[in-house]
RNA sequence: GCGGGAGUAGCUCAGCUGGUAGAGCACUACCUUGCCAAGGUAGAUGUCGCGAGUUCGAAUCUCGUCUCCCGCUCCA
């Protein structure tokens, strides 16, 4: 049975070096987690897994590793300065915090012309209210209240504080003197680094549609409450694909990634049945999206929360990003671009004309991902003897230790020496991570390479250096499987074939 | 940001109405012909989350702060 609470696998985690709390010595960082040992190489399995499917085993993908401090600019153009920077009121009687656009949207006719009429703008054009109320908003506050600006949660008008912004950017500045105008963004998404580059990949690989650009990287977030361990963090990585495709095939390929997103988790241990497909409701969507997918995953204690969201993000990016919009006939609505020097177009498959291609985006968080792998793989089991073990029943590729070499007794330098040849003699195969584990006894050592889910335990006794009592047995090893515990003889040299078989 | 709960050894926790910190497990070294957290001997371990205050004296009382958990709010 997979893990019950999130606490067990905080736990679990921060015992044997998966992610620890950043900052940790100075008192802790809220949203920001670092990854041990044993977690950088779970998460550079998940990673390469990904990498591996998506990149190298399709015919019409590119990898792509843009930085993380991206041109304002660009930030701009995406939209993410305006989306990003939601003004927020909070009503000091009843404790509650509301997006001010949404405050004022809920109000009652009269109320909502009141506030709108302060400002000199119309009811209806709730974004320009909210924009005016932001030029001064020690009188906004005021004006909530005189216009009888009800609170939702108590049903009376609120005493309202003054509406500040929410920059859910990380802004830095940029060169070694801070000054005003020198600032970039840290990308909120890896997705804008791919557009940005779009025309570059292009012209240096003569890709035609349809086609798409990976990229594994991380994003910054100013979330508001970071919470769930690391499910909502203020620093995440990501593991996006931009796929491009000609307007009109847009659906149908949303579909297919769809299905080829679903057999991925699959292959890393996390079942379609774990899964539910929500379909987002149109006034949940996205800035840029025409439709979304979220893949919603069963966690422990969280219940159903995204791990992937699969967006149709339509010609909305590109459309951005490009120079001669009017010409293009994109059905995107976009904001006017006069700072892109780049026409972000590429011929259309059958017309050979100019078109701006759409975008469908499947988009999964790597610390998500790592955090589903283990729910999924976690178990504690009874064995005949009445004894309980915690094991991690991990898929061999994303194990983060691959084989435990085990001399039987750690005081008798004959095993510990062939113990460690055999673990050098493994490591070269470059399976991942081998590991001569010569601590404790052999009961601990099994049962510790449990619990990080190490797939297969080789171990190193008397009649592998041939002062056993059975002399046929000299230069072979036990080879001790971890979910079925059961133990098989197999020579030295025959040991690279049989855990590449298993291991690849 | 608000409300509630919590923070003592690597882990789980004890520590009363203030008197200079403890258990189990884990860990380290050595021994063990030993295969599923086995046994023996020896050993190390804490700014009691952090900072102030009260006090002769604070893990214990007060305040502030950081972090974690739960519920709101927010989540492009």
């Amino acid at each position: 049975m997979p893990a019950q609470t999130m606490e067990e696998l905080v736990s679990l985690c921060k015992r044997r070096g998966f992610i620890f709390q950043s900052s940790e010595i100075y008192g802790g960082l809220q949203g920001f987690y670092d990854y041990g040992p044993l977690g950088v190489e779970l998460k550079n399995n998940i990673k390469n897994a990904w990498w591996r499917a998506n990149v190298h085993e399709r015919d019409d993908m590119e990898g792509l590793d843009a930085s993380i401090i991206m041109h304002r600019l660009a930030l701009r153009h995406s939209g993410h300065e305006a989306t990003f920077n939601d003004p927020m009121v909070d009503n000091k009687k009843t404790k509650k915090r509301y997006r001010l656009d949404h405050l004022i949207k809920d109000q009652k006719a009269d109320v909502l012309a009141k506030v709108a009429a302060a400002v000199n703008e119309a009811p209806e054009n709730i974004a320009a209210v909210s924009a005016r109320l932001m030029e001064q908003p020690a009188r906004a506050a005021e004006i909530l209240v005189e216009a009888g600006v009800r609170d939702a949660f108590s049903g009376e008008v609120g005493e309202w504080t003054e509406p500040r912004p929410f920059n859910m950017m990380f802004k830095t500045s940029i060169g070694p003197v801070a000054d005003e105008d020198s600032f970039g963004y840290l990308r909120p998404e890896t997705a804008q680094g791919i557009f940005v580059n779009f025309k570059n990949v292009v012209d240096s690989t003569s890709r035609r549609l349809p086609f798409g650009i990976a990229q594994i990287g991380k994003a910054f977030r100013n979330e508001i409450t970071p919470r769930n361990f690391v499910f909502r963090v203020r620093e995440m990585e990501q593991m996006e694909i931009e796929f491009f495709v000609a307007p009109g095939t847009d659906e149908e390929w949303h579909e297919h990634w769809l299905e080829q997103r679903l057999k991925w988790w699959e292959d890393q241990g996390v079942p379609r049945q774990k899964i539910i497909v929500e379909d987002v409701p149109a006034d949940d969507l996205a800035h840029y999206s025409k439709r979304t997918y979220d893949l919603m995953y069963d966690f422990p204690t969280l219940g159903h929360d995204e791990i992937e969201g699969i967006a149709n993000r339509t010609d909305f990016d590109l459309g951005s990003h490009t120079k001669g919009q009017a010409e293009l006939g994109l059905t995107a609505q976009v904001m006017e671009n006069s700072d892109s020097v780049a026409k972000l177009t590429i011929p259309h498959p059958e017309t050979n004309k100019p078109v701006v291609p759409f975008v469908i985006e499947p988009s999964a968080g790597v610390d998500r991902a790592l955090l589903a792998v283990l729910s999924e793989a976690y178990h504690k089991e009874t064995l005949e003897n009445g004894n309980e073990r915690t094991v991690l029943k991990l898929r061999p590729h994303l194990a983060p230790i691959k084989v435990a070499v085990i001399p039987l007794a750690r005081n008798k330098p004959e095993l510990v020496d062939l113990a460690r040849r055999i673990k050098a003699d493994l490591q070269r195969l470059g399976l991942g991570r081998i590991l001569l584990e010569d601590s404790g006894n052999i009961g601990k050592a099994y049962r510790r390479h449990d619990e990080v889910g190490t797939p297969y335990c080789v171990t190193v006794d008397f009649d592998t250096v041939g002062k056993g009592e059975d002399a046929s047995l000299t230069d072979t090893v036990t080879i001790r499987d971890r979910d079925t515990l059961a133990q098989e003889r197999v020579a030295i040299a025959d040991l690279a074939e049989w855990l590449t078989a298993r291991l690849r």
